[in-house]
DNA sequence: ACACTCTTTGTAAGCGCTTACATTTCAGTG
DNA sequence: CACTGAAATGTAAGCGCTTACAAAGAGTGT
């Protein structure tokens, strides 16, 4: 693999100047342009990325932190953040945490190690004081999808509560009084905060939130299934159930099929998070919209921004507002 | 950020035997050991990787092309790769080359410029002269589903002709006899190779395969709904219906719902590749395992052999077999 | 006490670049 | 034609490591 020393010779010109006319921030004559240009092609040379990284203390990558590989939700935001960055020849280093403390632990230390420009770190495990750290070191650093108190300005989250509020609110539009929960697991922030305005939606209605109609789930579509099961039993006249994500809607709508359940004559349905299978449903399911790639995207623009004084046109906004997305799944009562 | 000379101060020693016992790889008498340790940890030491890959000409990383970074299909991919090497202490470098020849190739000079110890490549769109020449270079690089002639011991591949005939067979040995089928774009081997075998199995049965039977979607779910309807309009006597993947069969499965079709009652459906949704789906959907985890963990493994020299006790296999899942969007005609 | 071997540690060159600073080139000027 | 200063190019240090080689220590046997 040749390297800017060959080239340099190649062209009769110095080391520097074969810098120079690759990274193109200092004047360089046309002629000699040329003669570098051509040394280049003719010796199929690439630059050593490590050793430019080295050199310059800059790497032109950042890392991405997500719970999973696959996925609607992680893929969604992979890909977006992955589009954002490209556009501007940035890369993205990718890795996985699993939702288990020291693996997003060891996973940000490898991006840290692997000299990365920013993080963008959709972290769920990791304490508030690690990554209050972290946002205090010179690591440039972005959360998504958590709220850390003293971080705003690097966090970038979805109003989870205003959704919860709103699914509730769809439901009891149409007329539903009976309503089944399946929570997620509510040490998580994002599920105890649907679950938060979901009882706010219920309160407001005038309905009792029971909590012996809300079962909590791991957002797995199995828990969907047994929070189905759980409900059915117990509370037969239940007439809409809402899911704190679309796993587990899914999983309900499965069991309550098993059970004998017409959706959404029998039962209505709700999800949250609209990912991309959501639509596949039968019912297509209706669902709150989660703008994860909108998250994603200003994640993004904001490293651009701050890390790499791109200039973007569009303002940073930092609190994202979900949405209902009607489909199929929930009628009138 | 400490660097190796600030340890190797507060320690005592020289730096090359900092640099020792964190590679573990020459004796260091335990004494002196600790005293590295101990200063490492009170700095709060982290290597440079980038330094260490320049200095040591690797990088313990491996690249992986995938064509999306979203959808269950590559989801499940990249999980697999990165759950294989991670246990041996590599990392993947993941890109996507979106099916188009100019960005795969970039994605692939962009890995080669990381310097990557290997590249694992799901390519799509790049020539099979160009991967030919990129496996003749001295980086090691594995392909995944795809075949190139001489190139066999770098390919892992699914028997996809076999897929198509099976899935085939199974329509037939429900009774089925007029049977539509959506074939992904015929430019690509895998698409073409499943058609090769759906035609084979009918034309063993004694069923004529019928070209205007056959339409030719893009593995998009929107082009499955294309294909119902044209089948269901020009050829409404059809009682089963086979798609080159699952995507495709989710949109036929949408259509034929919309135009009043049961499914299985009225028409059944075979899908492709048994991704992850593929169960979300109602009736839950009867198609062709793709082993593509199976492939992935193959090509980690290949990798952890070949270039890190790890001691794998598996054997390598080249070729993987697909088989039917037996869901319920197929019955007896 | 000495020569000899085996272990442990240090020295210094280099990996392939970037970049501050020094030097050369050359058009423009009086 | 010598002189000036801006533009173009070259020189060399250094980024933080690894590793071949050299040197020093620690045992052994006589």
């Amino acid at each position: 693999m040749a390297t800017i020393y060959e080239v340099s010779e190649a062209a009769g010109v110095s080391l520097a100047t074969v810098s120079r006319v690759m990274n193109g921030n200092t004047k360089v004559s046309d002629r000699t342009r040329k003669k570098v240009e051509t040394a280049m092609a003719e010796l199929g040379y690439q630059p050593n990325a490590i050793a430019q990284s080295l050199a310059s203390n800059r790497t032109n990558s950042v890392g991405l932190l997500v719970s999973e590989l696959h996925g609607s939700y992680f893929g969604d935001l992979m890909s977006t953040v992955e589009q954002a960055l490209k556009q501007y020849g940035k890369h993205v280093i990718i890795t996985a945490g699993h939702v288990d403390e020291k693996r997003e632990h060891d996973a940000i230390e490898f991006l840290k190690s692997r000299r990365c420009d920013a993080l963008i770190l959709h972290a769920e495990a990791v304490s508030d004081e690690y990554l209050t750290t972290l946002c205090k070191s010179d690591l440039p650093v972005v959360v998504i999808n958590r709220k850390v108190d003293g971080l705003d300005d690097h966090c970038f989250v979805v109003d989870n509560e205003k959704g919860g509020y709103l699914a509730a609110q769809a439901a009891i539009q149409q007329g539903h009084k009976e309503i089944g929960y399946i929570s997620g697991p509510k040490f998580k922030k994002d599920a105890s905060d649907r679950l938060a305005g979901h009882r706010r939606a219920l309160t407001e209605a005038g309905i009792e939130a029971k909590d012996d109609h809300i079962f909590e789930g791991d957002f797995h579509e199995s828990s969907g299934q047994e929070g189905m099961h759980y409900l059915k039993q117990h509370f037969p006249d239940i007439t809409a159930l809402i899911c704190a994500n679309d796993e587990m809607a899914s999983g309900a709508m499965t069991a309550a099929r098993e059970a004998g359940l017409e959706i959404p004559q029998h039962l209505s349905i709700v999800g949250f998070d609209n990912v991309l299978f959501s639509r596949y449903l039968y019912p297509k399911l209706t669902t709150i919209n989660n703008p994860i790639q909108s998250l994603g995207e200003m994640a993004a623009r904001w490293v651009l921004k701050n890390v790499y004084d791109t200039k973007i046109n569009h303002a940073i906004e930092h609190l994202f507002v979900p949405e209902v997305v009607e489909r199929h799944s929930l009628s009138k009562r």
